[in-house]
DNA sequence: CGCAGCCTTGACCATTATCAACGCTGGTGG
DNA sequence: CCACCAGCGTTGATAATGGTCAAGGCTGCG
């Protein structure tokens, strides 16, 4: 139960330090936004949910009963075509926060990709979370005005971009996210497979791979391994980001 | 200064009866939330604002002064590539909002469509409205939840359906989001170009010209004018919105 | 050591973009 | 009042980006 305040990172300095690269603002989790004691309070609310990879947090059509905030691993939100066809919406890592959503049901789906923990909340307690502490619902509306920036830039991403400016954008984005995994300048961790950043990028796993490689023979990248990307050229590759060659 | 409340469908009966097409929640407005007191109050800090057709609310990057509630018209909300590539994030109408914004500037831009009535309000009092209008936060908060539902379809449109999928997803969609202009059943009223058709479903005018003529040839539709199409087979177009072909 | 699963690479294909020409329509000026 | 023009939309021919299908390689685990 104290998970939610003692989170090593959601709560933590790192996470102000940063500014987003979308919006500047810094970025931001729901405990950054409240005081010790709204916390506190949040926390006799909070109960404690472990997740295994490949988990479901959320399932799109149940009946939508909590929200969670996530402490640790990496979370995949997605939705999902009738004949299968998948788009991921949003890679989530600890101190985000997910599950909010109108109406009766979830409309999306959210699994584990690594072992994950997480705060659980039952939304039919929301109400007296906002009464106990009304800040959280201001902290609530500026996460989601947040992310609604994030989607209107994944938008522009999937409507407008190539496949190699997709690829430099999410590489360039992605560390902003996961900021409890600490990593070396130019470093990136990538816990999600081929698979999901397709997924996520709208593209298929073969062009991932193609457009990686192609990254890498340009000097642009090194692949340290499957998981991680080495950035050697940043300029370059946000030069290619946002399409300015 | 009475536009707020007077907005003849924003706070009307037609908005509360129609259920969302995404995640079966009512149709929102802000006005909808809030009882005849706080609108009052609300008012009181309003100013009318009108903008003539291809006229911007909002740029990208300017200082986020402002905030919007459109009484009439109907607005483009994109985002721009350096070289001019266009993403249409989405198309507002009367009783929608706009203009909320984590961070200092704007990260997208809004202009108008057709001539259109709004009120606005300055951000620099938006702390003032919260404290006189506690309420506004929670429909703020559910507008902005609700707005993240419609996004993360948008991104699932963009990213993983076929260009005759996204047509006849947009041709559905549509009419739930312009419930001031009263059509008869079946009838879609397009306030916009092919060309902003086009950027909001990440395809050129040239596709959805020709998937239109495609679907007209099949029966699904007919073309009453440029701006008004009339759905012939409901489920059909539902079916191939859906990939459930 | 071997196998399963994921990733990479290659060859080919299809959907959609691009380029180009033509048509419709509404507004304006002769 | 009619004709012309500009702007938007449609349609066709061709091209290219990225998808599909297929084969082979790497890696980590039993």
């Amino acid at each position: 139960m104290i998970e939610l305040r003692s989170m090593p990172t959601a709560c933590g300095e790192r996470r102000r330090d940063q500014a987003c690269s979308q919006c500047g603002a810094r970025a931001l989790s729901i405990c950054n936004s409240l005081d010790g004691a709204d916390l506190q309070r949040l926390d006799a609310l909070a109960e404690r949910a472990s997740f295994a990879a490949g988990e479901a947090l959320i399932r799109e059509g149940d009946e939508a009963r909590n929200v969670f905030n996530i402490t640790s691993g990496s979370v995949r939100v997605f939705k999902l075509l009738a004949d299968g066809r998948r788009q991921i919406t949003g890679f989530l890592f600890a101190g985000d926060f997910v599950g909010l959503a109108t109406g009766d049901t979830y409309v999306f789906s959210a699994e584990a990709i690594e072992p994950v923990t997480a705060c659980r909340f039952r939304k039919a307690e929301y109400r007296n979370m906002i009464r106990e502490c009304p800040s959280l619902e201001t902290a609530l509306l500026e996460r989601a005005t947040h992310e609604l920036a994030a989607a209107q830039n994944q938008m522009l991403l999937l409507g407008r971009k190539t496949a190699t400016e997709r690829i430099a954008s999410f590489l360039l984005d992605l560390p902003a996210h996961d900021l409890a995994r600490p990593m070396p300048a130019g470093h990136v961790h990538l816990p999600m497979s081929r698979s999901e950043i397709a997924d996520y990028l709208g593209l298929t796993i073969e062009t991932v791979s193609r457009v990686l490689s192609r990254l890498k023979t340009q000097g642009l990248l090194k692949l340290a391994s499957l998981n991680e990307v080495v950035v050697m050229q940043p300029r370059k590759l946000r030069a290619l980001a946002e399409g300015d060659i």
